[in-house]
DNA sequence: GGTTGCCTTGACGCCGGTGGCAAGGTCTAG
DNA sequence: CTAGACCTTGCCACCGGCGTCAAGGCAACC
């Protein structure tokens, strides 16, 4: 399987796949002409990458991952240090769930502010306008 | 007052103020040697700025309530633009929260999945280790 | 031989809010 | 006169996951 094959196969694109080779997450044999050789093992690999990738793991979070499909195992997430990174992840999206929590707070008190002072100005207005 | 105590008294840095001022957030004047003069106004202005991109505005959400504080108003977001942009942030922010608890709720999956093959894995190894 | 379509490496662009540095002008105090 | 503490404009670097173009090699078919 060339590249261009893996990468619509896997759903994106050849320059993702190289980008995801230079960072040590893809493998590839190369043929005598150069060019990128892959098996079915490395759809796996991409499907996992890509899956990762849009939960919202960076690349780095998904190198334990990798590792742990190539020793062998039927899902990437077995192994201890996928579910370090599982556990770690969880943890920054309760907290991002907490400071969106905040935020929106935050900013609904400041809609209501909004409001009761435009309503204000606006009576402001009416006796200004007298 | 020059840009240096303005950045310090509102607590950013003249890098940022100078950021701002080409964005068309803040105004200065200019003294016969060149300098930006500030006046005290220009100090609650750069706070709005602040406490808007600490919520997570960015400068182009933050323009109308400037331009709110400059028509005159005490705060920032009693102007139409102002509320219309705090409603756009907060549904934002709630679509936010929405992505983040699914996410969440995939991340347990995943966790859950994976101890579960862990707990096979293990007893497998323990089989085969005899 | 020419065209088409794959492949290769390399390098720049993006987004947003700065940080940092260069090379220079200005003001003040000793 | 000099040191140092301000100020000026301008430009590069950063982060991350690519998109996109450039310039060229290789394969296959007419």
């Amino acid at each position: 399987m060339l590249i261009g094959e893996l990468a619509e196969r896997a759903g994106t694109s050849t320059r993702a796949l190289r980008y995801y080779e230079t960072h040590g997450l893809v493998r590839a044999a190369r043929s005598a002409n150069g060019y990128r050789v892959y098996d079915e093992a490395e759809l796996h690999v991409v499907r996992e990458i890509r899956a990762l990738l849009a939960v919202g793991f960076g690349l780095d979070d998904i190198r334990p991952f990798v590792a742990c499909l190539r020793a062998g195992n039927a899902s990437g997430h077995v192994c201890p240090d996928s579910v370090a990174v599982l556990r770690r992840k969880l943890a920054e999206v309760d907290a991002g769930i907490d400071r969106l929590h905040a935020v929106r707070q935050e900013l609904r008190d400041q809609l209501a502010h909004a409001i009761a002072h435009r309503e204000e100005t606006c009576s402001r207005l009416r006796r200004t306008a007298r």
